[in-house]
Formats: structure tokens, sequence, C-alpha cells
DNA sequence: GCTTGAACTGAACGGGCGTTCAGATACCTT
DNA sequence: AAGGTATCTGAACGCCCGTTCAGTTCAAGC
């Protein structure tokens, strides 16, 4: 046998991305099997290897796509000429909101980086880094402007990103909260946190 | 072959135990396999079966011992009738403190809860809950008696222990600020954020 | 209607996995 | 000195791993 029906061209490519997007969220890299991702898009573990030169590079390219859509989106949103406590607002709730729609690929971002080769790994901070330097800026200028008062920018820059991101760990679409309702009690609890009037 | 030299009771057992934790929380456990774990003790596979029944037991009891210390340390510590405040800042600086000295521990805890059976999950997710249960009972007091102000106690609990965790992503021994500093920072950063003054 | 080539199968490769167990060893007790 | 026992080895069990590849099938282009 070969195929079943139909042309299936540009289709499986999607579908394998997503199903080692889910696969790696639930049960880890390490513990999902080839063939387990081709079983989920309905096809032999060898087709697999028509997508993605190997299983580390599926691992990487889901990182690296989730991480430059979130810099875009955030640069596609960001408040440029603006006072710091509105700059630092607008970047929680975006944040929230992003990733709160996004569980699985966030998991993956953040724990999976053992699994990446040197090179991968390194690239994967790189772009990480750029990402949260945002959120530092704001912080720093802040602080310079008076605007905040915090201990430390870098400090309160990676407490508040660990704070804002551990609302995909607990929230379900359906809950007594909506999206936004979440974002803005998030933005609250991030000004109020750096001295800033909510 | 058989034993090298001098009697290995009682060290062998906290050896590999030792063992699994660097390895798992640095690899993942479905990465790490007996064999590098015993190769890491210095023993061959077979002997590990002698101090845990099986792979799944070694990651839970791991897990379950953490947690249970944690509990066990914050129970020591806890200033019990005390402001609101007081007992957030108590909190804040003892979270930090004790993992900030325990990273693999915490890693492990949160990010290979997936690995558990279900019926390991159920009950390392109770401990969890009730050591993270202290801090929105506190949270939940402080806006009832007006000395917080804050969006939601569940919620800013999660919020709260999210970031207070997140110190064991970058503090590294040795670096420009002290254990204690760094406690300090973030306790001003979470009073701060329930509208407490700092 | 024939050819072409993309999409996929199914089997195979060498190797590592968790776990078991009979046997060997070295310490401890007497 | 001898026996008993806790400790560990080394080989084996069946199974699954990532990856390759010759062969098969089917849609599309001429």
């Amino acid at each position: 046998m070969a195929r079943k029906v139909g042309s299936h061209a540009g289709t499986t490519g999607p579908r394998v991305r997503a199903a080692a997007l889910r696969l790696f969220a639930r049960e880890g890299y390490a513990a999902v099997s080839m063939r387990a991702i081709a079983a989920e898009v309905g096809v032999q573990a060898g087709a697999l290897y028509l997508y993605t030169p190997d299983k580390q590079t599926l691992l990487f390219d889901l990182m690296r796509e989730h991480l430059e859509e979130v810099r875009a989106a955030w640069a596609a949103v960001r408040p440029d000429p603006a006072p710091p406590a509105e700059r630092l607002a607008a970047f929680a709730r975006f944040h929230v909101n992003h990733h709160i729609d996004r569980p699985e690929a966030v998991f993956i971002a953040y724990m999976e980086l053992r699994a990446l080769t040197p090179e991968n790994f390194a690239r994967i901070e790189a772009l990480r880094r750029a990402y949260e330097g945002e959120l530092e800026a704001i912080l720093r200028e802040g602080a310079h402007s008076g605007a905040f008062r915090l201990p430390d920018a870098r400090l309160a820059a990676r407490a508040l990103i660990a704070m804002l991101t551990g609302v995909t760990t607990w929230y379900r679409a359906g809950g007594p909260m909506s999206r936004a309702e979440v974002a803005e009690a998030y933005a609250a609890l991030a000004l109020r946190a750096v001295g800033a009037p909510a």
C-alpha cells in the first residue's frame, strides 16, 4: 500500500507538527517516539522523514517558531512612545493573552531546553533573551525615570516573566474567569509589584 | 567480581538517589536510563533494584521527599499569630531561601509530573496543594482584613508561587547577589504586588 | 492513455531500554 | 576458622527506539 485516497500534499506537514507539539507537551520529548507521532497523524514512521530531517529538528523548529511568533506579535502591539507604566501594563496584558492560548508551545519552549543540542540551545536562548529583554528595558527605564520602585531591573524582569508565564499552568478555557479578566488581574499584580499604581 | 572493597552498606542507597536526582533534573526522567544512574554510582544496573522497586518509584520518592521537606521546613518557621503582611513576607523569604538551594528537586517536582502514574500524580498533587494552600490562606486573610488589595486570592497565590519559584531558573551561587538579598528582593515584590507597603 | 514523480508503506538496521536472576564476593558474627 | 548473609556482577529476557530505503500507489501533466 501507499497513499489511501486523495492528495495530502501540504496537509501532512502541518499535521505532523501539530501532533508533535501535543505529544511533546503531554509526555515530554524523550518519552515520545516517532512511531507515536506517526500514529497520531495516521501514517507510518518513515513518512515523517519527508517533513523533518530528524526528531531533534522537529523539536527545535517548534520552539523557534513559537518564540519568533511571540516576538512578532509583541512588536505589532507594543506602544512605543509611551510612559513606562503604560508600556508595562501593555506587556503584561499581551504576555498573558498570548501565552494563555498556547500552553503546549509554552511548556515545550521552557521545559525541553535540555533536550536540545548545544547549538540549538544557544539559538533558542538568544531568542528568549531578546524577548525578555523587552520587559527588562521597560523596567529599567521606569526605574530610571522614577516611575517604578524596584530592587533590581534584571531580577524584577525575571520574576515578572515567571509570574506572567505561570498562567499557562492553571488557566483552562471555560473557567470562572475570562481571558481578559485574567490578563487584567496579572497586569494589576505586575504594576503594583514595581510600585506603580494600578 | 562482586563488591570492590570495603562495606557500602548504608551508603549506596543515598548515592543512588543523589545520582537519580541530578540526572533526572539535567536530562529528564524519560531520557535517563537505569544504566546511566548505575554508572554514576559506580555499580551495575541490577544493583539499583536493591534500593528501589523500580524506576517510577525512584522518581516518586524523590518528589514526595522534596515536598514533605518543604512543608515541614515551613511549618517549623511560620509565624502563626501575626499580621498578614508579616506572614506573607515570611513566606516569600522562606520559599525563596528554601528553593534556591534545591534547584534540582524543584525542577523535577514541577516538570516530571507527567512521568508519574495517575495514582502517584494524585498523591504528589495533594502535597503541592497543601503547601500552596498556606500562601492562599495568608492572601485570603489579608484581603478580608483589608491589609491586601488583590484581584482574586487563588489567582494571586498561583501568580506569586510562580514568581517566587522562578528564582531557581536563574540564581547561581557566586553571583553578584547573596541568597538573602535575592530573598529580600522577591519578598518586596510580593508584598507590593498585593498592595502592602514593603 | 502514458509517463512522471510526490507520498507513503513495510521491513529492516544496530542499539538501548527496564527488569530479573543465578552466581560470585567480601564483610560480620560466632 | 567457618558460616551466614548482605551486596553486587554479568548475562539474559522481550521489547521499543530513530532512521533508512527499496518498492508501491495514485494524482497530475502531457
